[in-house]
DNA sequence: AGGATGATTCTCT
DNA sequence: GAGAATCATCCTT
């Protein structure tokens, strides 16, 4: 346990920045295109342990991937579910992109779209250990605990500055990216997706179970 | 042109 | 556990 400046007591969440066995946020191979060519569910699932890289007004931003959810296939729970609309459209277009949209007016939230062209599927990423670059989330997040950092997939988006502007951006580019290398996973909990009203009964919600940020302890 | 609707988060009880 | 915030998008007149 450590104490905060404001004197809240609070986990030690974060790994060390340039622990060894880490690889270079900057330089280290990228997931290719093929990764996101795949059953959805898979890539959800192996996405958790990635390490996702935002790189924002010349710093690098990262942290581990520790929830995701499937949308798809045939799923009345997607975006993707009544057809392509202007909104969705980056779903149906090539794997590997990013896929932004807004909800509620006012939360970005960011998926990694899956699949062969065409086919309108995507994986949310729901949360994300802090690795790297805290200091401006802290500052894009207001200040929040560190757990609560990313601990959202809106949350994460803030966090990251990421929002529409990042629509349809290349995974394998250099505004944000995830990167091949993966850190350990022990194991992976699946369990129904939240906030959706659609489909709830399908376990398309994964996880690093005992992470603490995740969406829901 | 207008109304309904969220793959959420925060704050309060 | 409930309610508000807030608006781009989508679907219906």
């Amino acid at each position: 346990m450590t104490r905060t400046q404001e004197g809240r007591s609070e986990e030690r969440v974060c790994r060390p920045a340039h622990a060894p066995g880490l690889p270079s946020l900057r330089t280290a191979a990228r997931l290719p295109a093929a990764f996101y060519e795949r059953e959805t569910t898979t890539v959800a699932r192996e996405l958790l342990g990635r390490i996702l890289v935002r790189r924002l007004e010349g710093e690098l931003l990262a942290g581990v991937i520790v929830e995701t959810e499937a949308y798809g296939p045939d799923d009345p729970a997607s975006h993707a579910w009544r057809g392509e609309t202007r909104r969705n459209a980056v779903m149906f277009g090539p794997p590997g992109r990013l896929y932004v949209y807004l909800t509620y007016g006012m939360h970005w939230c960011m998926n990694a779209v899956t699949g062969p062209p065409g086919i309108g599927e995507a994986v949310l990423i729901r949360a994300l250990e802090p690795l790297a670059g805290l200091e401006a989330m802290r500052r894009n997040r207001g200040g929040v605990p560190d757990r609560l950092l990313c601990s959202g997939p809106a949350r994460a988006c803030q966090a990251l500055g990421i929002t529409g502007a990042e629509n349809g951006a290349d995974l394998a580019g250099d505004a944000v990216y995830i990167l091949e290398e993966r850190v350990p996973v022990e194991r992976v909990a699946a369990g129904p997706r939240i906030g959706i009203r659609h489909a709830v009964e399908r376990p398309w919600r994964f996880h690093i179970p005992g992470s603490p940020h995740v969406s829901r302890r």
